[in-house]
DNA sequence: TTCAACTTGTGACAAAAGTCACTCTTTTCT
DNA sequence: AGAAAAGAGTGACTTTTGTCACAAGTTGAA
């Protein structure tokens, strides 16, 4: 069983695996949990008990609004984990993000305080953090220059393009209303956006579903 | 000298200063810098060479745009480091951002290969970064969130609270293609929102020159 | 199969933001 | 002082985005 864990961390996480002190303390206290598509594993002002390493599926992080919407800031793919809980973690904070499972998942749970002194311990955890912080990075600030300089067609054009990506497929089962959400637009402005996109040619319409192309 | 480096780094950076070991190999491998404003201290593309503590002044740190723009992503104080010259540094890539001096400043320089060594043996670097990273993803966050769900108004307000917190003075000398720059935005737009702004009680407009009530 | 719920399309309009053209004011330099 | 440069104001217009209202297509469960 535990041997089983050992395989999934050396598959999906190598550059914690490859030290074997580190890898043994994590297989140690950690365990594996699963969720469910739809599972809100995070909420907007909870304290952050786990870090969670993600083995399998997909993991979305929104920021709330005021006014009940809420914008899609990030995803958290096999192999990654969720920055905000790390900071908000090290600092002791509330969560200022939300985590929704996107496809049903299976996470390898590490206790907070086990967490904190796997960082002050092992320079590989720091690397790792380092190197994801940094991906996170470069997608947020590439958000607030989509944002900033291109208007909404680019913004759901992108969007298509990652939820393509990282389902694996470039046929989605998705709503235009469920876009809007994630994008802090409404459905109808997405409706016409996509009728643009699919003019152009970037992608195809059908009933629930959007192909992507390119 | 060097006691007078290690009152800065004491008055600065207490977080470092207060490990004798951490606080006397950052003083062993560093040096002090001054910049003036207007000085460009890192482009976009660039290699990191070293990290900067920023001891006094005032740092912003913009996003380029294809077609010549630029966005504001966030100020770097005294008591601060820049975060997107840590991750890049780690990851060895290139700066995805420019770094350009606001206010006159004196910086504590560290050797990169310097600073990685260093995050290997003192835990305390890393929880100063983490708390780092944490500040700068939540004005990040907080970015995204204005740009999706407010209107402009509520950028360039927020914008000119920032400023003339950081800079300590509710008049601020700017002119509204500064700020139209800064926020990716156009003269004209600016313009009419500072006199919707001063409508409103909010702001006072003077020549060259705005004071910032509340 | 039939109805209800969900999803999408669309016209008409309003609000927000950007663009263009031009004026006027203030500052700075000689 | 006088001219040039920089900064700011503003009307008119366009594009983009959001809002409202309602029609129509699709799907799934009773």
């Amino acid at each position: 069983m535990n041997s089983t864990v050992d395989q999934l961390l050396s598959n999906h996480f190598p550059s914690l695996a490859k030290f074997p002190e580190l890898r043994d303390e994590i297989l140690a206290i950690s365990q594996i949990h699963t969720f469910n598509a739809g599972d809100v594993i995070l909420r907007e002002g909870q304290y952050i008990k786990v870090i969670p390493l993600l083995i399998s599926g997909l993991l979305k992080v929104y920021k709330e609004d005021l006014n009940g919407g809420e914008v899609l800031l990030y995803y958290i793919k096999s192999g990654e984990s969720c920055v905000m809980s790390i900071t908000a973690m090290m600092k002791g904070v509330q969560s200022p993000v939300k985590g929704i499972v996107e496809e049903n998942a299976e996470i390898l749970v590490v206790p907070a305080e086990a967490a904190i002194s796997i960082a002050k311990k092992y320079p590989a955890w720091n690397t790792f953090m380092y190197d994801l912080f940094s991906s996170k990075y470069d997608e947020l600030i590439h958000m607030i220059t989509t944002l900033t300089f291109e208007n909404k067609d680019v913004l759901v054009h992108e969007y298509l393009q990652n939820e393509a990506k990282l389902k694996g497929g470039n046929t989605l089962k998705i709503t235009h209303q469920k876009i809007a959400k994630d994008l802090g637009s409404t459905r109808e402005v997405v409706s016409r956006i996509l009728k643009k996109l699919e003019h152009n040619g970037q992608v195809k319409l059908r009933q629930g579903e959007i192909e992507v192309f390119e």
